[in-house]
DNA sequence: AGCGTTACGCCCCGAATTCG
DNA sequence: CGAATTCGGGGCGTAACGCT
């Protein structure tokens, strides 16, 4: 089903929204999406922001508890970095990273929702397709309804202040990848603070991956890590690195 | 109390797509 | 073309929660 109005459609739009790369709203599963969009709570994800908890417990397996919880997560999410409700918002080829660069470059919703093509081309890593992606959702009508929507529930984010990166040290000009799990850090810290360091994180090993961070159960990118005769680190040599790089990673 | 559902927090993979 | 990403699919063990 193509229809973005299509129940199935609704739900997916939905269940990303406050998926963990996104807003990372606590309680919204594919079930309760589905006991939402049934009772006719929901129609698109700006809807959440109007549910109440009346009418939250009223559905099949929600109490007070869940829906309390469910609307601390709600109200939390107002207040997400501007990235996490790119991606939230799901525009096509607009993931983490894109959310991000995005983000930084224009620090708030209404200033992207201005941009056009050329500026969203003038940046670093946005070609023609994400470009226009970008310029036609927020120019279509479901767009423009979607965020004026989210607007009036309290929503619109600025970007922090990037936090400048590192200009000397050992991650400078560098970049990692991560696989396995790790014991201190999750892999978003880890990402964050190689970024901090001046490193940069991406997702696939190749012949310019400097180093690959293996955790516990690696996956096959530790393989190709090998195979490409990469350097492999563990945890321990990561956190010395940082440390020694400036950036302490806090115990979590 | 026990059961079923869901979330969470990690993770992997492959196909398709995009950028440069 | 190579490198990197998105996207959508899956897995697993643990924990929280609502219900009966």
């Amino acid at each position: 089903c193509e229809n973005l109005f299509c129940p199935a459609q609704v739900r997916r739009r939905i269940v990303h929204f406050a998926s963990r790369g996104a807003l990372d709203i606590e309680g919204l599963g594919w079930k309760t999406v589905d006991w939402l969009a049934d009772a006719g709570l929901v129609e698109d994800p700006a809807d959440l922001y109007h549910l109440r908890a009346e009418d939250l417990v009223k559905l099949p397996g929600m109490g007070e508890k869940s829906a309390a919880n469910l609307l601390a997560g709600i109200e939390r999410s107002k207040s997400a970095p501007l990235d996490r409700l790119l991606v939230a918002i799901g525009i096509r080829h607009v993931g983490a990273r894109i959310a991000q660069i995005l983000a930084e470059h224009f620090g708030s919703l209404d200033a992207l929702e201005k941009a056009d093509e050329e500026a969203l081309l003038g940046i670093d890593a946005i070609g023609p397709e994400i470009a226009s992606s970008v310029v036609s959702f927020f120019s279509s009508k479901v767009g423009k309804t979607f965020v004026q929507k989210l607007r009036h529930a309290g929503v619109n984010p600025e970007s922090k202040a990037p936090r400048r990166a590192a200009s000397t040290g050992p991650f400078v000009g560098k970049t990692f990848v991560l696989t396995g799990t790790l014991e201190e850090l999750t892999r978003e810290d880890a990402a964050r603070f190689i970024q901090e360091a001046g490193g940069k994180v991406t997702s696939s090993v190749s012949s310019k991956t400097d180093a690959v961070v293996a955790g516990s159960d690696p996956g096959s990118k530790l393989d190709k890590a090998r195979a490409l005769g990469i350097e492999v680190w563990d945890e321990n040599r990561l956190k010395t690195a940082l440390k020694k790089a400036g950036v302490v990673p806090a115990a979590r």
